[in-house]
Order: structure tokens, then C-alpha cells, then sequence
DNA sequence: ACACGATGTATCGCGCCGATATAATCACCT
DNA sequence: AGGTGATTATATCGGCGCGATACATCGTGT
């Protein structure tokens, strides 16, 4: 998933680590702060992967003065990769986490694949409604006070994603018609 | 933090591993499905740890062709490191997966624990709100049609559990006045 | 008789996090 | 000129939790 968004982040231009990071943080902060911890080993594996490159060296040595940052940019086998990802985009997709990232690139996602991922996550919240709702009417079996409290604020916040997810169908459904 | 989890049930009555999950996914499903990837080598190092003991093999015994399982009880250890936990409960406690576990087993937390739980929960919460609140209304850097779409949907997330936890301590103060 | 789903324990590799180390640069104050 | 702290920047380490997978037994339906 930080793969994902690494190899989202590159398509606007190539970036050093720390900046990568901070773009991320920018646009997904409140939903997914991926951590240094992750960003460098993920980095060297995607260069490993050979799915980046460090840009040519000229540059740094050009600025000198900003030293020891390493720029990366995307290879064509990266490129791939991202659509790859996209196209494959399955039921892992639809988890919180992954579906609040995959939202963040949609402007560079095919018109059919953003209808799947938010058909995919609608269902998804739809379940876990359900859950909810069936562990909540359940009768029998007293359910302590706190645990019954999370469970209605949780099957609210899931009743409003779930009418949030269908405006936003329905808002490509009619742009699809529009073509 | 399943560690957390696991020492709460086991206040309940002593478990086997299936049980403790079953009983966890039961009680938290929605919000926090651990899984047995992680269920077994937590019990293993809460046993190496000293918190919890397989029970004696008499009542396995007893009941043949139930066979190969193992029930936990707490030591006083555990019961002691349960109770560490809700004392230091610290910044790591108000996020959102590691709130929603304290919040199942508030009725064996003291009050004032509770209190603290819960206004820390609430102060996280708010800093997300405001975060997501800036962004929203930096005017500059246009921003992506979706990433808006997202983040104006966590912004009256963030809205409506604020209000709900605010609902929340002031029940608690009605109560602590009651007596 | 057989298949299927639930019960039950367990391991393995991997992704990601939090803590931590290190160091240069910049802005500001004195 | 010099000190101090925040920001920029890369990197490693241990540990937690997940998903996939394996295996064996039990109850139930067909």
C-alpha cells in the first residue's frame, strides 16, 4: 500500500524521501501517516524492484550545499507496476486504509476501475453495517453499556458513508452518461 | 495492544485460544478483527511473560474427544499488568483502533481512567478535525476533487464523534456527581 | 458414504510502526 | 560572532499484527 502511494506520488515528479513523505502526509495525514520507518526500507525495495532510479547525480552536485538527498524517479517497469495495481484492485482495496489512499489518486484512475473500487467499498461498509446492526437488534445476551455506545455511533458512521459512497456513484454515473 | 484485548477477557473466565477470539470478534468485529496469525504467538509470550497459565489437564481430561485445547487463566500477574496498562494509559490509547478495544472493556476501568480515556480521545479527535479543517479551507494549492470529497467527509466524521464523546463525559460527570 | 463447514492449534514471511541515531542547514536571538 | 532550536534529511532496529497456509477433528446434512 505504501508501494502504491510511493508509485502514485512519483507520477507527479521525481522526488527525494522526506519529501515523498511530506506530499503524503499533506494529502492523506488525517487518514494514513506512513512513517520513516517504512518510507526508506519501502523505497530500496522498490529500487531493488527496479520500479525507480536515483536521478543522475549532476543535479545535486549543481546545488551544492543540498547534499546526501537521493531524487527518485519512476522507470517504465514503475509506471506498470501502478497501473498493474489498479487494474488488480481487489477486496483488500476496499479496507479503510487502502480505500482512503486509492481515493487520493483518483484523478489517475480509469473511469471503469474508480467505479469498482467504490462498489467495492460500498459493499464493504455495507457488511459491516449489517454486523452491526444485527449484533445491536440481537435481543438476549446483555450487551455492557460502552460496547452497545461504540457499536450505534459506529452503525451511524457507516449508515452516512454508505449514502457519502452513493453520491459519489452516482456522480460518475452521470458523468459517464455525459460521453 | 491484542495483548490488552486478550488479559480483558481473561477476566472474564479462563479461555482457550479459539474462544478468546471468537469472544473478541464478537465483541469488536466491526472495528478490530485481530487474527489467529496473531492470536496464538501472543498467548504464547503472555505465557513466557508469566501473565496467564494453561489450566491443570484434569477437566481436558475429563471430557475426552475434546481434545488439543488449551485454556488460559490469568496470574495475578496479569491481572496486575491489566490494571499497569489502564494506569499508564497514554497518548498510543486514543487512536482509533487502540480507543475503540479500551472502550469494550470500560466497565472494568475505573472512573477516572475512564475520564482520562476519553478526554484524550477527544483531543486527538479535535487536532484531526482541525487538521483536516486547514486543509480544507486553505484557499492556494487547488486541490483534487476526490481528496476534497475525502477530506470534507472526515471533517463531519470528526464533527459528529466529537459530539458523541462529548455526550459520553458528560454522562460520566452526571454520574460522578450522582454519588 | 461423503462432503462441507465449524472447531481448534500453529507457523511463516512481510508490511508497517515507533523509537532512535546522526548530521547539516536555517532562522532567530543575543 | 556565537549559541540555540526547529526543520530538513537519511537510515536502522525490534516488535506487532496480518494474511496465507497447513493440518486434524467434529457435527450435520445429503
Amino acid at each position: 500500500m505504501f508501494e502504491f502511494a510511493l508509485l502514485g506520488l512519483l507520477h507527479e515528479a521525481p522526488m527525494h524521501g522526506y519529501e515523498l513523505r511530506k506530499r503524503l502526509h499533506d494529502l492523506l495525514g488525517a487518514f494514513r501517516a506512513f512513517s520513516y520507518g517504512s518510507l526508506y526500507p519501502t523505497l530500496r525495495r522498490l529500487q531493488r524492484a527496479g520500479l525507480i532510479v536515483e536521478e543522475g547525480p549532476e543535479e545535486s552536485a549543481l546545488s551544492w550545499g543540498r547534499r546526501a538527498r537521493k531524487v527518485y524517479k519512476l522507470t517504465p517497469d514503475g509506471k506498470e507496476r501502478f497501473a498493474d495495481l489498479l487494474a488488480n484492485a481487489g477486496p483488500q482495496t476496499w479496507d479503510d486504509d487502502s480505500f482512503g489512499v486509492h481515493l487520493a489518486f483518483f484523478s489517475r484512475t480509469p473511469a471503469d476501475v474508480r467505479m469498482r473500487i467504490l462498489e467495492g467499498r460500498r459493499r464493504c461498509v455495507e457488511e459491516r453495517r449489517e454486523g452491526l446492526r444485527e449484533r445491536l437488534t440481537r435481543t438476549g445476551e446483555q450487551i455492557d453499556r460502552y460496547t452497545r455506545e461504540l457499536h450505534s455511533q459506529g452503525l451511524e458512521s457507516t449508515e452516512r458513508e454508505v449514502r457519502w459512497l452513493n453520491e459519489l456513484i452516482a456522480h460518475e454515473k452521470s458523468e459517464q452518461d455525459e460521453q
